[in-house]
RNA sequence: GUCCCAGUAGCUCAGCUGGAUAGAGCAACAGCCUUCUAAGCUGUGGGUCGGGAGUUCGAAUCUCUCCUGGGACGCCA
């Protein structure tokens, strides 16, 4: 089943003295065009320790190699020896195996049922939920299926941010200068105003800091008037954010936030104390995890938590509750070293699963070149970049396709596929200059793009009345079929890279070339034309629809069947 | 100042642990709808892979150095 392995196996019976199966397989490569074959062996390593020139090598294997069946020619050329593999039957096993998996064509269970939890999107309260929180969410959330895919549980957490001295000063804000009427009519957009006020007048007047850090003071001590100004705040704004995440599409098994760890960090200052791991230092406590790294600061000099604090508490909490193997931080590239420090004080004190623990960083969203910042207001909202879209995919689908169906349906799904993709589509690690236009466009490499290339496939299928047959015989398939082929076969290894490096982009590529490779064959055969070798293109074009579709799904995009 | 990330076509980016002629999309221009959805397809132009040195049979990819941009660097998250 594995082309690679009948290679290697070929290479190794002529080499097997001078190098073993694993570097073998290590040395194969894809070419990089259609012409020099399928898979390629490079001599030039060999050079050396036969003493020969590679061209000289790369004859000799050629011919002296074993050609299992399914090797249709092997061809030296400069170098290189390179393998043909017999099309139709490679295209008669790919079709076949997706005909009977479906959409579980990729599956593997190399997460044994293991639970992983990601931790993503974490909003703060009383905060828009802005364009960078997407970044998180989208990521999260594709992570979160991909690891499903894997054969992992995961644990969708929603660690909303609900704590801190950011609290203090909302209160602070809101006694000062806030209505309470005013807040209830809009909430969001009152306590935002409330929070870029209480910066600019900070400025001139420091008294104000050390007011909300009273403030958040009492809040951790429990004061009634700030525990009720605090939930009100909370529960605002969850309603907001669930507004976004039925946008989205997205849902979560814990929506426990940074407060839900309030009752559980008495129990990390002891544990760190028994441990011997606290140190004072101008009034504050510190863990210094070692040289290299700054210390962690643990707690204040007014005795108050910090976000450190709550979240050692938050992951030994998870670890006993969830016993995760892996787990994962879906947080902006900026919190590198507090994550650095976190899972050194968790080694520190001797838990053995901060190996799993793993950040999942990724790059900014840039406004002119420079950090967005909520303090200053400067801040775009999703929710109105998601409605824009969907009335965008709206005015498309009256001007492309006014007898449409379910005109809505297919509006909202395709105008948040193209935000969805287009923040996909890209190296997690890169920051992103933000584009309105970029982000709202439906032509090119896009989500779009992609689910229309699946309505296309679907149409074709539904017109033609199709329906998978696992015994279908495929035989003969088309030379331009072919590239979409070697797409199909590597679907499964596009997942498994995508899940392990964290990285949703490969997946997201790869269903673009996946897409480019097929619109290309639509162009130039006719899929429909009633001869013997129909039920093979159909299959063909099923196959293509099945993979897409799951594809999508794994990157949390719809695929409608018509667009 | 110290540490981290990045620098590839006018713009946005691919290029897997080094390999055969550096690729897409957008934008520009030129074509393709009496036949399966033109949100598509085809073609043209566009590059000293930030600069320099090194390792190697072979470097956009690895090492060093410099330049540029961004971020982090104890009582914010």
């Amino acid at each position: 089943m594995d082309y690679k392995t009948l290679f290697v196996n070929s290479l190794h019976q002529q080499l097997g003295e001078h190098v073993n199966k694993e570097e073998l397989e290590k040395m194969i490569e894809k070419p990089k065009r259609e012409s020099m074959g399928d898979l390629a062996f490079p001599c030039f390593e060999l050079a050396k320790i036969y003493r020969r020139s590679p061209k000289d090598i790369a004859h000799e294997l050629a011919q002296k190699i074993d050609t299992p069946p399914l090797f249709a020619e092997v061809e030296a050329v400069s170098g290189y020896v390179n393998v043909f593999l017999d099309k139709n039957q490679v295209a008669s096993d790919v079709i076949h195996d997706i005909l009977v998996k479906k959409e579980q064509y990729g599956n593997t269970n190399i997460g044994q049922n293991q639970v992983i939890t990601i931790d993503f999107s974490s909003p703060n309260i009383a905060k828009p939920f802005s364009m960078g929180h997407l970044r998180s969410t989208v990521i999260g959330n594709a992570l979160a299926l991909l690891a499903e895919k894997c054969g992992y549980q995961p644990v969708r957490i929603n660690h909303i941010g609900d704590w801190g001295t950011q609290f203090g000063k909302l209160i602070v804000a809101y006694k000062t200068w806030g209505a309470a009427d005013k807040v209830s009519q809009n909430p969001i957009k009152e306590l935002l105003e409330l929070y870029v006020r209480f910066h600019q007048e900070a400025e001139s007047a420091p008294e104000l800091n050390n007011q909300a850090k009273q403030w958040f003071k009492k809040l951790e001590g429990g004061d009634q008037e700030a525990l009720s100004l605090w939930k009100w705040f909370r529960d605002e704004s969850l309603k907001e954010f669930a507004k976004v995440y039925q946008l989205l599409d997205i849902s979560f098994d814990s929506y426990d936030g940074e407060a839900f760890y309030n009752d559980k960090i008495d129990n990390v200052y002891k544990t760190l104390e028994e441990k011997q791991l606290l140190e004072e230092s101008d009034g504050a406590m510190v863990v210094k995890v070692n040289n290299d790294l700054p210390p962690c600061l643990i707690k204040k000099n007014d005795g108050t938590s910090l976000y450190a604090t709550r979240d050692l508490a938050a992951a030994i909490y998870r670890q006993e509750r969830y016993q995760f193997t892996k787990s994962l931080y879906v947080v902006g590239n900026e919190q590198t070293l507090h994550f650095k420090q976190l899972f050194m004080v968790l080694e520190a004190m001797g838990y053995t699963w901060h190996q799993g623990l793993q950040h999942v960083p990724f790059g900014m969203l840039l406004q002119d070149g420079k950090k967005m910042s909520t303090r200053k207001g400067k801040i775009i909202l999703l929710e109105q970049v998601l409605e824009q879209a969907i009335e965008l995919a709206k005015n498309n689908i009256l001007k492309k396709n006014p007898s449409l169906v379910e005109k809505d349906k297919v509006a909202h799904e395709v105008g948040i596929g193209a935000v969805i993709f287009h923040d996909l589509k890209n190296f997690r690690l890169h920051d992103i200059e933000f584009s309105l236009t970029d982000m709202l466009r439906f032509e090119g490499e896009t989500g779009p793009y992609l689910q229309y290339t699946h309505a296309r496939a679907s149409s074709i299928l539904k017109k033609c009345h199709y329906q998978p047959d696992e015994n279908a015989a495929i035989h003969e398939i088309d030379a331009q079929a072919w590239s979409i082929i070697i797409y199909l076969l590597s679907f499964p290894d596009t997942i498994k890279y995508a899940f392990e490096g964290n990285d949703p982009s490969q997946l997201a590529k790869y269903l673009l070339e996946l897409a480019k490779v097929f619109n290309k064959y639509y162009a130039v055969v006719r899929i429909s034309d009633e001869d013997q070798k129909r039920p093979t293109r159909l299959a063909l074009v099923y196959s293509v629809q099945v993979v897409l579709k799951e594809g999508l799904r794994l990157l949390g995009i719809k695929a409608p069947a018509a667009m």
